[in-house]
DNA sequence: CAGTAATAGTGAATACTACTCATTACCGAG
DNA sequence: CTCGGTAATGAGTAGTATTCACTATTACTG
């Protein structure tokens, strides 16, 4: 990937190497816009250089081939992803409603740019160099927020010590692309904040959960009860 | 799309519908298989068509574009899935049982073919259409084995009857993808059996829930010191 | 069985697109 | 001002989806 050092520039003056990372910012810009409006595919390099007002060979001086400008753009999304859900995470109070933050955020954002998502998918297969790659610790940040509320709730005692972090997070973000899907399909605007709550409820049982067989959160509490009246009653002799 | 008219076959003969048939559905067997091993975008037409002992042009003829072809591969997919899916479901006793094995085998099979999830991602954009397209009914069919374990469970109470069952349906089949991505870039084989049981407990909480304030030692204890107390209480009178 | 209309099949031509590379324009140092 | 090296260019290459004028095959008819 081509030059992000930095020189000390004069003021008012754009010097060789800034100007150089200003094409490339503006390369990203004008590929984010395109294929979040019409999709990887339907984005030819020629038409985002166009736009980007430079020549269709100087997209392939900053990055190798479309796929790595397809990875530029996923890292600008997880960027923004990342900001927002760092940012609005601080406000909610309690394991729970930072988690239906985090839910309607990733919910709202996977919608508005949908076609972001399928990046995903076009840079996965190479599993082997995956795990050094730029956008595997762009992704590991973003999910980093969830993760870091799970640790929470963990130790709180509101999500069992004993689930896998990796399942959690799998389903919480699997989920809600899927859910996305069937909003999109349904077209129910306010599915949104009700699949945000029903991912939720599945990774944080609620307070009141209802179980067959009674659990041992139940049982504890009815045991309480008990002892406390039973200690009434012999405070009172 | 192409024929699928059936005309009454004379004995040791093919007809021309008939060969017709088999035709399309040489087509369709080699693009499931390339494009299972290649994906989408690898696999060119050309390709297809001379595997498939065809002209480039033939393959036009069955189907419109190199989309809808991928419609048919799809729906291919869908097919086994659910035959699978229908025939394993009836040995397992129990809800739980039964999502275990409906885990285990989706999870098993886009592994397998992973590459034909893609194909999904090609297809659902233009969702005017999608909700009367056969893949819609296919998909539908599909997670209908699903649902219905989960009404038994509604039913006996395993699954909480407010909840939506779209939800749970897309936190399941979503998880499970998000888990397939996971345990091939870590290359952990053990990990399937983990994800699956993970994501059912996820769906229906498990009889041995672990408890939001402390583990069973710590209630046992508790109801030993209470019992204890309470036999005292009694002694005395 | 020969003739024929309709159907199925063909593959060369077209249009589009990712990517390369020989050439040109530009910048900044001396 | 000049020159060495870096950045930018866009016409050319290769590969692919899709079309279509043409050919081959089939099933029917007298």
């Amino acid at each position: 990937m081509a030059s992000t050092a930095i020189k000390p520039a004069r003021a008012g003056r754009r010097t060789r190497g800034e100007k150089v990372a200003d094409k490339e910012e503006a390369i990203v810009a004008v590929a984010y816009d395109m294929i979040a409006a019409n999709g990887f595919a339907r984005t030819p390099i020629a038409e985002i250089a166009r736009r980007a007002k430079v020549a269709e060979g100087t997209v392939y001086l900053y990055f190798e081939n479309k796929e790595a400008l397809a990875n530029a753009v996923l890292a600008a999304f997880y960027e923004r992803l990342t900001a927002r859900a760092e940012a609005g995470i601080k406000k909610p109070e309690g394991v729970r409603a930072k988690l239906v933050f985090l839910a309607r955020h990733h919910l709202e954002s996977i919608m508005r740019e949908s076609a972001i998502l399928e990046l995903i998918t076009i840079t996965d297969r190479n599993s082997k160099e995956y795990e050094n790659s730029a956008l595997y610790e762009m992704n590991k940040r973003y999910v980093a927020v969830f993760d870091g509320v799970i640790r929470e709730a963990m130790w709180s005692g509101a999500v069992a010590k004993d689930k896998q972090l990796w399942i959690l997070r799998d389903a919480f973000f699997g989920g809600l692309e899927y859910a996305m899907r069937t909003i999109a399909i349904r077209g129910r605007k306010k599915d949104i904040a009700e699949a945000a709550a029903g991912i939720v409820d599945l990774i944080v049982p609620g307070e009141t959960v209802p179980t067959l067989h009674g659990d041992i959160t139940a049982v504890t509490g009815r045991l309480e009860a008990v002892a406390a009246k039973l200690e009434t009653v012999q405070a009172r002799k």
